[in-house]
DNA sequence: CTACATGCAAACCGTTTGCCCACTT
DNA sequence: AAGTGGGCAAACGGTTTGCATGTAG
């Protein structure tokens, strides 16, 4: 196959779901693809530019909702009054917030999946999704010997 | 001048905090007091204007914010784009989240709780506070009345 | 060629704020 | 009487949308 524009496994979800590729979509494919982190619409827009300037912001709040509903991202709201975003296909996980700092770390724990959904059962519901943020302060060295 | 509303607990914590009392905040104070559920500031406003309707929604903002930074109320966000909010003197617990039809319902897991503790430490944190939302869907079977 | 996507700017919506008057202390 | 609090409406910031144009299929 041949390498015009970089092809990404975004791209492939959205040809998958039947969705019209345009080289906008793609390229904000590309930026939620090859992100680690938690970008926020203004930050995907800026990295966005920087592959090609003709993305607009109205395309990436459009594109964002658009892979969202179609289950390629997920969208986050850390506190900020902005959404940030990160790809579906990354394994699951959830953040610890240093209050201190902003900086987020993620973690997986099955034991606290399980139990969730165990809870939701309890209560009379089948768990769709969940938000589990911890917020703490980072141990000091002179913490720990304490 | 006139004393015509009732005192609330809330009402106490205000005052030792040194916060000056008006009528203004003693009826969203009783309105918080009274309220088993998490209002947005829209419905603080009209419960509160149903006391008293002299309050202004951009006061209903104000005493809010006071009241959270004082640690008298706690503020949530259950991804609606709303603030919603609850007496901080309710003893704790997470939410669970009606997908379809918005009700939250609470609950208090201590396993979890421990879980996070443990968690927070492990990746070197103290944890501070921690936010958990479970999504789901009511399983109906015998509420069938249509 | 048609239907859908984009760019731009205006509209939106929850929330904040400046100004000036009212009220608490 | 001094100074904080409240009401009103305008400002704000992130997000959405109407309209005319561009483009994928």
């Amino acid at each position: 196959m041949t390498f015009m524009t970089k092809q990404t496994s975004i791209d492939n979800l959205c040809l998958a779901k039947g969705m019209r590729m345009t080289e906008q979509r793609r390229v904000i494919a590309r930026v939620i693809d090859s992100s680690d982190d938690h970008p926020d619409i203004e930050e995907i827009h800026r990295r966005a530019v920087a592959i090609d300037p003709k993305v607009s912001i109205a395309t990436v709040y459009r594109t964002l909702r658009l892979f969202e509903d179609a289950g390629i991202v997920i969208k986050h709201d850390f506190g900020n009054n902005r959404a940030c975003f990160e790809s579906a296909s990354r394994t699951h996980h959830d953040h610890i917030i240093d209050i201190e700092s902003g900086q987020v770390i993620e973690f997986c724990d099955s034991t606290i999946e399980e139990l969730q959904k165990k809870i939701a059962l309890k209560h009379g519901f089948v768990l769709t999704g969940h938000k589990m943020e911890l917020y703490g302060k980072r141990i000091q060295d002179n913490d720990k010997i304490k």
